[in-house]
DNA sequence: AGGATTTCCGCAAAGGTTTGCTGTGGAAAT
DNA sequence: ATTTCCACAGCAAACCTTTGCGGAAATCCT
């Protein structure tokens, strides 16, 4: 079977193309007698409009392109999860690729948004991206971009973030509320933005603080997290040991298990997440909740904002709350 | 800025469209001379075609489409990060739709990936699908449809699944190789197929072994899984505990945690999973692993298949092989 | 009734590519 | 000096929609 056209349609109606096309829109111009016709054969013949023909014609396409560094993340499904959804009841379909944290893949993917044609999209910049200058042709195109999670130093771009700041300050507040002495922080990679913003608001809240110990270290994964914690471990055992990120969780979670450490007994823990792993275990580990389903409708209403009306780029937040869980 | 169009090209050149359109392909009417140098200019002005041209001319989309209840989840995660790896490496990009398991929603999604013109689509049907008529029209267009994971009963149809029935045998066999005595085993939702196939399979497994006692439960969420079990515990400690997947997992662990319980020493654990979830934990739960990565590179491929050739509508399975962890 | 509106619809172009066919000029063959 | 042939490039149609403009018929007004 071949699909049905506007043409199609028209030829049977022995009507024009573009009488059709006025119809099946409600478009004034047309009689009732005629629009009514139209519609009744058009459903029964299941017209579909051909996307393609359209974004040619009108050159604005109903796809948005989404870019993390890899699908398979427990904050980033979360986010694409809302998007998707978001996006569907909007009317937009959304095209998904890795960079797989590789700067040239993130090039090629770029391209390939552009050539599709969608009319905005999301990324994650890969943590080893430098500039933006592969985004330059976005920008150019009048594209709109909207970053999300690690997203890049510069202003004037738009961004919808986690309130990195907030949710670092928020955890330092908790632990202050308890009587721990020294702390073991654990960060993920330097290079990205969230480490660093969340890693200088840790710093900052202890400065007035001095009396207690604040060791930091970094991981670049789940498997980093757990040599460096155990290393530590070794050395001496810190009160609490807070992480910055799930993947960093699942390793100090590891080493604890291993050394046969209990929490909140033996060791307080503190993490930051969207709160899938940490409800995992029991008893649940307490987090500063950065849900991704959030940022990602927040993400997305920006993105219809940018799309509809010329916006100001800016950087939108999305609340920290804190969720006990028994770990302190 | 504007797009660079094959137009724009020939004009600054003042040559014809179509000859820098065969220019850009190589086509050997068009001499090396005038070549180069369409090629070299498309290459300054950074020319990308319109992907949505090339469709409407040609009738063959670079997209697939991978529809799934939700993309939040421990295996369709890593299928999806599979499927999209593939396609891209092959020059596709993929359009992903969530169901949320509403066969509504599903059949609208369907018509999504028509209008967009898809090459293809993967499909994990909704646990609420009875049939299969609003994938007829797919049929009719010939737009290959792979089915993977949940699949529809029927033959006929594109299928990757994973080996349930054999996963569910080396689950028995695994188990049959200690000594328990009596079995708990949950299940997921009834109505989908791997836990039809798993559960005949599992029984099946046991038949001849009459002496052990074998209780069959089921779960439709991790909530409802954790709920059972508990009850299940109240009356009577079984030996081991089978879970059909990781949704049933994570229940019974919190379950066995919230009582106090150790595995493997107060209770044996075996799950079915992609592994992800299993080993979080310490000890390690001893999994048959379906790797939903494996699953996914498989389906690409059969995909890849079914557009070059027409390819016989086949079953095609992913094996299944043992991760001993350390609770048994 | 005759002109002025309205109502309703079709023509044709445009958007960017691809591709079968035609056309040109020059070199080689006769 | 014709004819033949080849290498190279352009014409034009097609894919499907959308939309500005123009035109015919029907309706209105005085």
């Amino acid at each position: 079977m071949t699909n049905t056209t506007l043409k199609k349609i028209s030829e049977i109606l022995g009507i024009s193309v573009s009488t059709v096309s006025r119809a099946l829109k409600h478009h004034p111009d047309i009689s009732v007698k005629t629009r009514e016709k139209v519609i009744e054969l058009a459903r029964t013949l299941d017209y579909e409009p051909n996307a393609n023909a359209v974004q040619l014609r009108t050159k604005n396409s109903k796809l948005l392109g989404l870019m993390v560094p890899t699908i398979s993340n427990y904050f980033y499904e979360t986010f694409i999860a809302a998007v998707e959804e978001d996006s569907r009841k909007n009317g937009y379909a959304v095209m998904i690729l890795q960079s797989g944290n590789d700067p040239v893949i993130e090039s090629e993917n770029l391209k390939l948004f552009r050539q599709n044609r969608v009319s905005g999209v999301f990324v994650c910049l890969s943590s080893n991206t430098k500039d933006l200058s592969s985004f330059e042709k976005m920008f150019d195109l009048e594209i709109p971009v909207v970053f999300f999670d690690n997203v890049p130093q510069e202003s004037g771009v738009h961004k919808v973030c986690l309130a990195d700041e907030k949710s670092a300050h928020l955890a330092a507040e908790t632990i202050l509320q308890h009587p721990y002495q020294s702390i073991l922080a654990i960060f993920g990679n330097p290079a990205l933005s969230i480490t660093k913003k969340r890693e200088a608001a840790l710093k900052n809240a202890f400065q007035a603080h001095l009396h207690i110990s604040l060791m930091i270290e970094h991981a670049n994964s789940s498997e980093e997290a757990k040599l460096v914690c155990h290393e530590m471990l070794n050395k001496h055992l810190p009160d609490i040991i807070f992480c910055m990120s799930d993947e960093v969780l699942i390793g100090v979670l590891k080493t604890i298990q291993e050394k046969g450490l209990r929490y909140p007994d033996n060791i307080a823990l503190l993490t930051i997440s969207n709160g899938t792993i940490p409800r995992l275990f029991h008893p649940q580990i307490t987090y500063i909740e950065t849900s991704g389903e959030k940022l990602g409708k927040a993400a997305f209403a920006h993105m219809l904002n940018c799309i509809q009306t010329k916006t100001q780029p800016t950087e939108l937040l999305v609340d920290a709350v804190l969720f006990n869980g028994g770990s302190l």
